[in-house]
DNA sequence: CAAAACAATGTTATAATGTATCAAATTTTA
DNA sequence: TAAAATTTGATACATTATAACATTGTTTTG
């Protein structure tokens, strides 16, 4: 077991842009399908969020939207990211205030991420034994479960250099 | 299996004062193991958040503080949460942007909690089966883990009159 | 199509949370 | 006790987020 293989971060060496369009192509989908409507500046608040797999700021995505052409207002992009949470389309980092594309938009799941603190990426994933043990624990105090916040950090594979 | 008792909530119908007291005593043993200054400040900050069990946003603490006596400024209680977090007294819930006492000060844990979105409450839960789930799933992306932020937000027992 | 209803965006101001910096006071160490 | 280190005070400011209301755009309905 010393040897075993490990899986690979799926958000590096990877073709990103095809990441990135198909993160878009997946968005206006699930908007058609729920009614919803993904006008532009929320697509562009979502690409500018997909340019990479680290969380990026409410004010990071403000200063970016501001250098397309007219400068924009925090609300702007607040509201924005209010409808792609809402849609499920991002994630919210609380631990970091920030947001992050999100990879599993296709179906239902709860966040969970890991954190890398060097790299900054956020790998997101889907563990369905941290969801069972998160349920059960939930269940012996009668609790039931809304949301869950699951965010893990420390250094990536690729930030290892011990 | 249906009628199984559950687990009673611990921070709930307790003799409060208690918990309390042994909080701030178990807080001073660990600060004079690890020789590190419980002053005044500190020790009255941790006697705030342990007020309830409900985590408490700096800006209350500092209102409080202003209670006491003089007002005081932001940096005092910062610098006072910063101290009981690195010593483990007290827990940041990062999606409330909130601390609260540490139950399990007195040996290593990460931090585990469930959050009761009507009544606030804190429950501060060690579950080794989460933790070793989450342990697996970081060892498959060769991952290393430094800190963990687990929160789950729901309803209390208490707060389901369905 | 026109008007009404609804949804989205613009704009301004402000609230809430958190930090940098340097000076003064206190405690510890030598 | 003097020097060094730590803690606290105080001021200013940075960052993150929301409230409120006006305007524009889109959809629905008569």
């Amino acid at each position: 077991m010393a040897n075993q293989k490990t899986t690979p971060i799926p958000c590096r060496d990877h073709d990103h842009d095809k990441c990135m369009s198909d993160a878009i192509q997946r968005a206006r989908q699930i908007c058609q399908a729920n009614n919803a409507r993904l006008t532009p500046i929320r697509e562009r608040v979502l690409e500018l969020i997909w340019q990479s797999h680290n969380p990026l700021g409410a004010y990071d995505i403000l200063a970016m939207l501001g250098n397309d052409g007219k400068p924009a207002a925090p609300p702007t992009v607040y509201r924005a990211l209010d409808f792609l949470l809402a849609q499920g389309l991002v994630h919210r980092i609380a631990s970091q205030n920030a947001f992050v594309g999100c990879s599993l938009s296709s179906h239902p799941h709860v966040s969970q991420f890991l954190l890398c603190r060097d790299c900054g990426v956020a790998i997101e994933i889907e563990a369905p034994a941290i969801t069972k043990a998160i349920a059960h624990n939930a269940d012996q105090y009668g609790f039931r479960i809304d949301n869950e916040t699951i965010e893990i950090s420390g250094l990536c594979q690729c930030c290892q250099h011990d």
